[in-house]
DNA sequence: ATATATGTTTAGAACGTATTAAACGATGAT
DNA sequence: ATCATCGTTTAATACGTTCTAAACATATAT
């Protein structure tokens, strides 16, 4: 009795160590805390969790759990899992960390770059529409469309890096 | 007189329509938003501002302008710049995105895979001090060591990937 | 030495996000 | 039909972060 207590909490202990740590990996990324205590709990476990086991486990309100299991859903780091003669909803983790982190990486980067172009065209609506500037205004307006530019072009680097990334692993 | 405000405007315009999308791309990553400002300034900018100028340009106040820009320094995105004849600071921006972004990613990424190995070797001292674990016990240690060796396994992979993508971009 | 120009630190206010408790809705069991 | 079990939504609150204004420190010019 005393024994298995003694490693029950170890083990725990190891647990909330791993948890600490996801925390911090999604703090360095700007990722909610507790999406990752989810994710930290799941990847720990062998067997699917409940909604109600993790509330458990985290002691947090069911309606905090309900709202962030579903941010894993979207990032693809845990999926529902249906469990014969219970009508609970169960969910267990995507156990490949470098396949998260690249989706998320992906479709982020893939994103943000596609925004680019349409700032472009109106940065140069802008300028051509306008006539009589001075000096000074026409170097800044060829600054501001150059810099623009250069990031349009990271588009296709960052596409075939990812890609090659993923392939590699 | 009137058209070259017309055009001084939408140039702000355009710049500000820029910052904000540093803005999203920062808040993507959990970076403060200030920050993403001043280097959308910067990156904007034809030549290095000094912190008044930023401070006016942001309309923010200069403990603020101060404290971040610092930040930016850190990240390697922006850099103090001498310039003869004042005694103010000037900055300019790093304009090679890429270089600042894996470098980010680089130290963050190595930082905190370098962290799963001492967790392991601390679960094994925790399991293997522990006498008279039931079968269920047993399983659960087991799958916790299994787990963290899954994610130090990334270490390899992780520089490997981060190198190779060093040397395409 | 004094005044001026500049950057930093700090304590508190303002703000936004995360979390909860409770109400609600939906589904299946009795 | 009624009740019990789950998950979701919502309105209010707690919490942490960011931002400011003012005090401070430092260096330079007069």
């Amino acid at each position: 009795m005393e024994e298995t207590n003694i490693v029950e909490n170890s083990l725990e202990k190891a647990q909330n160590k791993f948890i600490n740590y996801i925390c911090s990996v999604c703090d360095d990324f700007g990722l909610n805390r507790f999406v990752a205590q989810l994710y930290g709990v799941l990847y720990m476990s062998d067997r699917p969790l409940s909604l109600d086991e993790l509330t458990e486990r985290l002691e947090a309100s069911k309606g905090n759990v309900s709202i962030n299991i579903r941010e894993l859903e979207k990032w693809g780091a845990a999926r529902k899992i249906w469990v014969k003669g219970s009508r609970k909803d169960y969910y267990e983790a995507e156990l490949d960390i470098k396949k998260i982190f690249l989706n998320k990486l992906k479709s982020s980067v893939q994103r943000r770059l596609g925004e680019v172009s349409g700032m472009l065209t109106e940065l140069d609506k802008a300028i051509q529409s306008a006539n009589g500037l001075t000096d000074e205004e026409r170097k800044m307006a060829k600054v501001c469309r150059d810099r623009l530019k250069r990031i349009e072009e990271l588009r296709g680097l960052a596409s075939t890096a990812l890609n090659l990334v993923d392939k590699i692993l």
